[in-house]
DNA sequence: CATGAATGAGCTTTCATTCAT
DNA sequence: TATGAATGAAAGCTCATTCAT
């Protein structure tokens, strides 16, 4: 069924390109006549392609929480040192920042339209939130949650204080302070791990 | 004699009351007529208060950023020791964790209609972000603005992370291994220190 | 009963003073409030005065039908010659031009909020316009209704024509111009007349 | 495919029918929903067609200000006597006195929301008014601008009495006055002028 | 499949009017 | 009497959605 694949392949290169729109004016001040406009096609075809322009919306919010971390994963590729793939990490935040702003912003809208416990609930996005945590624990080489999820809280807030207070804060010293703090951390760990060692 | 109304007292109270209605729904899609029947008023009598529901959520999203930090200098009386006055800031968010959520929210959608550059020279945010900063360092005992945006950032981060994606990161926890690790570096850095302390 | 009469007295006092809103804007595009704010009360006093917009308007516009004559009468006083009353009432007009125009506005205005049937069977308008023929037939020295209301016609045109089209007709050439005609016109009349009278 | 539809001559079908609507309420006192049930469609066409209430009424305003003025000039074809051609005149005016109220009221309204020295700048304006000159001029074999400013201030004055005071002018009486004034007038200038004749 | 004219519910806002003070 | 805060019906206008072409 030929058709229906590039029927898909069309719907999907449509949300792409209203990505931008959302973001930048949020879903309720959008309207379906803008983004038809913006994209090139009329307000009929779009309603041939979604439902309704929450379902456009919603879709929108599952096609960027579906991509994979393919992108994501290649930043590690033969970096060998802890201290390099953090700063690698964190350099890719930095290049992509004004993609995550956008995503940041579409997601917080999205958060307002659903009921929470829903959202929670969502198994891909749960399955999504994992992914990201395995490939931080491979990153940083440990299998301490608490230390994951430190790492993803770190790197969000980040972000966030950037968006909201501007240049405050910049990637590449906090990369440095958190792998030195990490480091402390790490070696530290095992010291008292070989302490009880004998005693086990 | 005219009713005796203290205009601006009431002008306050109006915007306290719609502080959770713009959380949960955001601007966009709360209509005055909302507005007016949650609170308890008319809609001629919003509009007596307010030029505009554009300048009735501006006006309640400065009335949140010009809150005085005392409640939060509170939180710190009569603490002596680094552990616990960073479990009680990450308590404090624990326990207002819903109010920094639905603050939160607001800001997002108000930095949807605004021009972003424009918010970035806002006085008041500034003053305000650096009243959280000396907070924060007061707190930490420290003086190294990497260390303090590092708190920070962490601090948001865990917030917006639970807010996204649900009680996957605990404060306590993340308390817990902050302290640890802050520990650790400074003792790291005041050894370095004395190293160089011959130098000089 | 001195309390009544006062409260009249300031009644029309209320009303005079926002002739000009209501020439300027229209009716309908003139607020309470902007009526208030103009004449310098509040508009809980102007509902004292008035039970409604509408009659105010109403009042407005009967203030001015009633009021008497004289200033025009005098207009005439130690004048002899037929082209010095005529040119004293166009000079007249031309002197108050603006009023005219104001009133001629607001008269506009009443006649689409009324039944027209019920406008024409006005009394007072009617022995206003009886008593403005009376005016014209004494400043003419002439009975002959058909040539008063070409006088009362061609003067009331003029300033309509002047307040549509702006300064294309000037009322000193018009009055020479209709002393010129009414002369002629007269004299053919009179000789007619004294053709006549031997057929008598 | 679209609906086929002659957007721009829809449009002025659409000014024509809410010409009665305007001149008897006036602009003010009409609202958009009247006028889309009036004219049978709705709101939102009505703003499909018009940006807003102002503009479809300026619009309306030079809808009947360019028409041409054809079918006053059918008038006079074959006529070929003066007081035939005043009588015609004042005839056409009788007849179409109803959309002359109409096209007046509406005019009224128009000066009330406009800066009137605009209006008098305005070119369609001024070119109308000078066809209608040119008219009257040709109609009344004459030359002289005073008589032909007269001829149109008397016709625009009957009319506007007729309005405001109901039949208390007749237009056939005034057209014979008139014509009578005229032709003695215009026998007294060209006498005049030959008197001048022998002297240059 | 694609178009955009048409719809009408519902939005923000205004304003004549009321009434407690 | 005088005030102006409060009301809510109704205005201008928008926009998601439908559907004839």
């Amino acid at each position: 069924m030929p058709k229906i694949v590039d029927h898909d392949q069309y719907r999907k290169e449509l949300l792409t390109k209203c990505f931008d729109l959302f973001a930048n004016k949020g879903y309720a001040s959008v309207t379906m006549r803008q983004i038809a406009q913006e994209i090139g096609v009329s307000t009929g075809t779009l309603y041939h392609y979604f439902p309704s322009k929450q379902a456009l919306f919603w879709q929108l919010y599952d096609e960027f929480n579906e991509r994979d971390t393919a992108s994501m994963n290649a930043v590690l590729n033969n970096i060998h040192t802890l201290q390099e793939r953090i700063t690698a990490i964190f350099d890719y935040i930095a290049q992509n920042e004004d993609y995550f702003f956008k995503q940041f912003l579409i997601t917080s809208d999205f958060y307002q339209q659903q009921d929470r416990t829903e959202i929670l609930a969502n198994e891909t996005l749960k399955r999504n939130y994992e992914l990201n945590r395995d490939f931080v624990a491979k990153a940083l080489e440990t299998d301490d949650p608490a230390v994951v999820n430190f790492a993803m809280c770190l790197a969000t807030g980040i972000m966030v204080v950037r968006l909201f207070e501007g240049n405050v804060v910049e990637y590449d010293e906090q990369a440095q302070l958190f792998h030195k703090m990490l480091t402390l951390y790490l070696q530290d760990v095992s010291l008292h791990e070989s302490d009880e060692l004998p005693v086990s």
